[in-house]
DNA sequence: TTGTATGCGTTATCAT
DNA sequence: ATGATAACGCATACAA
């Protein structure tokens, strides 16, 4: 590997002015320049990389962590990461986590040995507590309510939007509500937020059988209409998880030759749009442009989006 | 930042048996690791990685080229090749294109400055020719047929496949059809080999009225129905481009009362499911496996792997 | 305008 | 078993 040392002695100037034509900084002869630029094409030469980024102490990358990726969320999310991160230059690094608190430790401890730049949670098993500590050692940056948490986050704006939701299922009559649910609203700030929600407009807390959680894939909806169909008391109307969650519910009512409950998505997918049910823009887009800007920036601010409630009834 | 030196100089030992200790390899007294362990533990120390990489000339990176990420085909394609980036314990870098060969030169010149270890194209808009030329520099792995060009590559065998579905076709006594394209088979592996096989099948090339090509979205699916709506001739059946294109496509009739020609999808997505119309499974996530394999391994050698025609007449 | 010297933090070789 | 020292390759403050 010839290295700007090679290029220093070939040119018959130093290292120092090698590197000051390369990142054209500095004052440097048109004689000079003219000189190690012809060696450095002839040579062939370019730069390590990884020696700049010690040098300079910064890689340009930054970390995402997503919990997985075939979920339509997550791929908002990192369009709006990506097209941030490329404005200024960054790249991107996939951090999968499936939730696993291990591997999110994982993370932050690479970030920690320096790694890259800067770490994005689009989501996260921890703790925000325990994430929040290493923020001595680079920037973090959540995507959701952080609540008490001192921590830089980008987020939708939920609650607002889901009572907008549950006043419009109220008022068409509906009263047994079934809720789908990602991760459990111990664990989960966006279910937590889901049921404040459900709680505010319906003026009590939903009925636990009521509510499925673990619910991430077509699958999972499939298998949630299944639950639903055998309960004693079915629900007359399904807050789906997901617009594709919504469809694998359907599906199931389908197989069986029964009519589904009525029910809506979230997520804005195609799927709402196909077959025209309500849906709810959380703007992931945005949220995951406005994490990669705090990323970069080092900014210790909180960024909040609004959702939109798209009514198709 | 507290270094290697700075525990070194504390526990009263070299940076050596430092490393030594960090790295658990070599002889090391259980004396001196005891020190030096509480001496890391209390100065909360942690090695830098991008020194570290510097020193061992390796980052466990590896850059993954994707034209954009909207697209199920590259979803799938980066959940094999994660699955197979974490086995190993390599992390991958996203390096979107969006086909302009400027971005891809620059993603082959960061390989060139070692900020990753080897890179793979999930497709790609330069000649394959040109890629080759930076093998001297690092491994790259392609993912389509890399035809004479001296390269790794991991792809699905569409070809046969091709065939099959449109022997299907034409069983079904259809005579003009339509052909949806990413993009013109001049450029593109893929659509040369669809039109190859469209041609063995119907002994006669396709009419290029009935090609569209830039069809990446359900939008573009949409724009399309539009498209043959509009013909003289329409189709009686259109070889789509994706899944989610069909269902845009056949959106467009659905908008206009119409009743939409016959048609098929490609990528085994939700929308074939949920429809139940016929498609083909590219197996992408194997192909992503793969193509990570061959990256990681260094190993120049080229792995096929078969594709599906799923029938749901 | 250019060069010297030093720092960035780690690994690895080779004595001892 | 341990240490000194030389890579790894580049950037930069400061001197000249």
């Amino acid at each position: 590997m010839t290295n700007i040392h090679d290029i220093a002695k070939l040119s018959g100037y130093s290292a120092a002015t090698v590197s000051r034509v390369i990142n054209q900084r500095g004052y440097v002869s048109d004689k000079a320049r003219e000189k190690i630029k012809s060696i450095i094409d002839q040579m062939d030469y370019v730069p390590n990389d990884v020696a700049r980024d010690l040098s300079r102490v910064k890689t340009y990358n930054i970390g995402v962590v997503l919990p997985y990726t075939e979920h339509a969320y997550f791929n908002q999310m990192l369009d709006g990461i990506m097209s941030a991160a490329f404005k200024h230059g960054y790249r991107v690094l996939i951090l999968l986590s499936n939730y696993e608190q291990d591997k999110e430790l994982e993370f932050l401890e690479q970030l920690r040995r320096r790694a890259f730049d800067a770490l994005i949670f689009t989501s996260h098993g921890l703790p925000l507590t325990k994430i929040s500590k290493y923020l001595r050692y680079g920037q973090i940056v959540c995507c959701q309510d952080p609540g008490e948490v001192q921590i830089p986050a980008a987020y939708t704006q939920r609650y607002e939007t889901y009572v907008e939701a549950f006043k419009w299922v109220k008022e068409r009559g509906y009263s047994r509500i079934g809720l789908m649910q990602n991760r459990d609203y111990h664990v989960s700030a966006t279910s937590e937020k889901t049921i404040a929600a459900y709680s505010a407009v319906f003026s009590k807390m939903p009925d636990p059988q009521m509510i499925v959680n673990e619910v991430m894939t077509y699958q999972d909806g499939y298998q949630a209409g299944k639950y639903y169909h055998q309960l004693k008391q079915q629900p007359d109307f399904v807050f789906c998880n997901s617009d594709d969650i919504a469809t694998g519910f359907r599906q199931f009512y389908l197989d069986q030759k029964l009519s589904a409950p009525d029910f809506m998505g979230q997520e804005h997918q195609l799927p709402s749009q196909l077959l025209n049910f309500s849906t709810i823009d959380h703007q992931i887009l945005k949220v995951g442009h406005a994490a990669m800007e705090l990323a970069i920036s080092g900014e210790s601010k909180i960024v909040r989006i609004p959702s939109r409630f798209i009514n198709r009834a």
